[in-house]
DNA sequence: AGCCAGGCTCTCG
DNA sequence: CGAGAGCATGGC
C-alpha cells in the first residue's frame, strides 16, 4: 500500500513572537476542535492553510515561554515549497495568532477596570486567533446568525468537508476553508443539504459570488481605519447585518474596537462576570464595556475565554 | 416533547 | 414603515 502514499514535503522553521505570548492558552479555543479541520491536542495546533494555492498543513508548538515565545512550526504539502511559499505560510501564521500583536497597551488601557484587570492577569499573554481570510470569517458569522454555536459549529464542519479542498498527509484527510469559488458554484440545494437555511445557503452563495467575480474586496476592510464604515459597507449586502458585520471584524480583521452589544452570548457572559448573572439589555452591556475603549472587542473575547475555561475575576 | 439558540429578511397591516 | 412571522438543526 506504500505506493499509493503521496510523498509529503517537511518544512520546519521556528518562529518568535513579541510577548506576552501563552500559545497553549490562546490554542485552548481549538481544543475540542474537528481533527481534520483545525485542532489543538498535546499542546500541539493542526490546520490546513492556503498559499498561492496550494495547501500546506501547519503544525504549530510552543517551544519557549510566555515572557519569550517561540513556536516550532511544521509544514507538511504535496510538493516540494519554494522559499516564497515558506515564507508566506509563516506570515500567515503570524496573522492567526497575532503574533506581532502587542498585548501590553490593552492592559494598560483597561486598568481603570478592577474585573477586567483580574481576567487580563488570569489570561495573560491570550491572544486572540484570526481566520486567515475576512470571508472564512464572514461565512461562518452567517451561519452562526440566530443558531446555538454549537449546532452552527456542525454546519461549518460539513461545509466544509463537503465543499473545501483536500490534503491527505500520512494516511489522513485534512480539508481547507472552502474558497469563494467552492461556494459561489454550489447549488442553493446542496448548501441546504448542510443543514443551512433556505436563507442562509442563498446569502452565503451570493456573498460567495461578489467575492469569486471580484465585485467585492473584503480584504481590503482590514486597511479602513474607519470600522463604522466597514459596518455599514458590509451591512449593505443581503444577509449581514451589523451583528454579522462586527463579529467578522472581531475574527478576521483584529478590529477590536467594535463590540457585537445585541449579541445574546456575549450579554450572557459580561452578565456572568459584572451583574452576578441577572440578565441585562444591550444597553447596559455597552454600558459596562465603556471603560475598555477601544478594546472591547478584545476585552468581549477575554471574558468569553474565562468563562470557557472556567476562570473567576 | 417542545422550545430555544451569539439574526436577518420579507411580508403584512 | 414598524412589528412580527419564518427559518433549520440539535441540545436540553
Amino acid at each position: 500500500m506504500k505506493g499509493d502514499v503521496p510523498l509529503t514535503f517537511t518544512q520546519q522553521p521556528c518562529l518568535t513572537a513579541l510577548p506576552p505570548l501563552n500559545f497553549s492558552l490562546s490554542a485552548e479555543i481549538f481544543a475540542n476542535g474537528d481533527k481534520q479541520i483545525r485542532s489543538f491536542e498535546n499542546d500541539r495546533f493542526r490546520q490546513v492553510i492556503r498559499v498561492n494555492n496550494t495547501l500546506i498543513l501547519v503544525t504549530v508548538e510552543p517551544v519557549g515561554t510566555v515572557d519569550q515565545p517561540q513556536l516550532s512550526v511544521e509544514l507538511k504539502s504535496a510538493n516540494a515549497l519554494p522559499m516564497e511559499y515558506t515564507q508566506k505560510a509563516e506570515e500567515t501564521i503570524r496573522a492567526l495568532f497575532n503574533l506581532d500583536f502587542d498585548l501590553k497597551p490593552f492592559y494598560e488601557d483597561v486598568k481603570s477596570d478592577k474585573t477586567m484587570t483580574r481576567i487580563t492577569q488570569r489570561l495573560w499573554g491570550l491572544k486572540s486567533p484570526t481566520t486567515q481570510t475576512v470571508f472564512e470569517a464572514l461565512v461562518d458569522s452567517i451561519v452562526e446568525q440566530q443558531i446555538s454555536l454549537r449546532v452552527a459549529n456542525t454546519l461549518e464542519n460539513r461545509l466544509i468537508k463537503r465543499f473545501g479542498d483536500s490534503l491527505t498527509v500520512d494516511g489522513e484527510v485534512y480539508y481547507a476553508y472552502p474558497t469563494p469559488k467552492s461556494l459561489a458554484s454550489a447549488s442553493v440545494e446542496a448548501l441546504r443539504s448542510c443543514g443551512l437555511s433556505q436563507r442562509k445557503a442563498e446569502y452565503i452563495k451570493e456573498v460567495s459570488a461578489l467575492v469569486a467575480e471580484g465585485k467585492l474586496d473584503l480584504e481590503k476592510f482590514k486597511n479602513y481605519t474607519d470600522t463604522d464604515e466597514v459596518i455599514r459597507q458590509m451591512d449593505a449586502i443581503r444577509g449581514i447585518g451589523v451583528w454579522t458585520a462586527e463579529l467578522t471584524m472581531i475574527r478576521s480583521m483584529q478590529k477590536w474596537d467594535a463590540l457585537p452589544a445585541d449579541d445574546l452570548g456575549l450579554r450572557r457572559v459580561i452578565a456572568h462576570y459584572y451583574c452576578e448573572d441577572e440578565k441585562i439589555t444591550s444597553a447596559q452591556a455597552r454600558k459596562i464595556a465603556d471603560p475598555w475603549g477601544k478594546w472591547k472587542g478584545l476585552a468581549a473575547y477575554y471574558l468569553v475565554v474565562a468563562e470557557m475555561l472556567g476562570v473567576e475575576a
